[in-house]
DNA sequence: TGTATTAATGTTATAATGTAACATTAAATC
DNA sequence: GATTTAATGTTACATTATAACATTAATACA
């Protein structure tokens, strides 16, 4: 499941568009299932439906987003709904927050806590998550250097895939 | 003013308690001018005015706390007032957002526009900033590998700065 | 120097994101 | 079955940020 390129363990990468997301959305579904029972925690309808949400696709969906959707299978859902399900998703390493999106993307390796760095097309939103073990090293270096303990790290890196340095190209945009 | 240390140019380094921090602020508007100067862009009393708010101290600063202080001097203060402000200032480079905390911090090295590293202690709310080579190289390399064509990074490390650490073994905190 | 133009700021309103606090219901424990 | 804990419901509100239009200040240039 997990490729190894270059010494970069690509947690998710750029899909094409027509790939069949059907197979991401239920694996996802599958971790998160096996991960919860693992660690004895309760993924409700309304925490899976949360996660089923966030993994429609692999851009970052917001809070609020979500909310829409759930106010339409249950009008009376609130802004608690989604942060207590996406607090608990996060915790269970289940869901990534993207910090300068404000906006959730789903996680389909959850089953050991990593470190992550997303590289986001601002054209088309797409996500790649990537656990490089170079990157890891090297910001330790520079941590232990600094005599800094290191708790969380959130690496963002914005641009365009290749897709849509493509598309671009070819459309004159 | 720019030291280099294994490679990593550190902008900005963790600051002892009783850093002259006069200093800190007088160097950066003279940057600040000189920059604004150098660009034809104007440093106008309002916008250095939010520039020394935020140079308060090396701690990311909240933009209602700005606006706070704004409206002590100025009663009609409003948001805009503080995010045109801010707006301003970061275009120049002369103030980042941290994403992570929704918080503004002063960068006392706009000349060249560069990338940045975040070390946040979640402790004190002290924050270094490094403009690392090899952190820097290593990002390129993945990118080009996935042939993402990167517009801006956001990097921004939390835990705990090494006098943190200390004082917590100190108190038995 | 006055006039046109652009840039900056003022002002009001509202959007977007997120949390506190307490009530209720469901699940697990014993 | 009673007790306790976990999860969800519900209302209210706090925080962060932007839209839209009016006014003032600065710059350009006739």
């Amino acid at each position: 499941m997990i490729e190894k390129v270059n010494k970069s363990r690509v947690i998710s990468p750029f899909k094409p568009d027509n790939h069949a997301h059907g197979e991401c959305l239920k694996s996802a579904l599958d971790a998160a299932k096996l991960q919860c029972t693992n660690k004895g925690m309760r993924l409700t309808p309304l925490r899976q439906r949360v996660l089923e949400l966030v993994w429609q696709n692999h851009e970052p969906v917001k809070a609020y987003d979500i909310l829409d959707a759930l106010k339409q299978e249950k009008a009376s859902s609130a802004p608690p709904t989604v942060y207590r399900a996406l607090d608990f998703l996060q915790q269970q390493g289940l869901v990534h927050k993207i910090e300068s999106l404000n906006a959730y993307i789903g996680c389909g390796h959850p089953f050991e806590s990593h470190s992550s760095q997303f590289f986001i097309c601002q054209r088309c939103g797409s996500v790649a998550e990537l656990d490089d073990t170079n990157v890891n090293r090297l910001i330790d270096s520079i941590a232990n250097e600094l005599k800094f303990t290191i708790e969380h790290e959130h690496i963002e890196i914005k641009g365009h895939c290749q897709n849509c340095v493509t598309k671009k190209h070819n459309s004159h945009a």
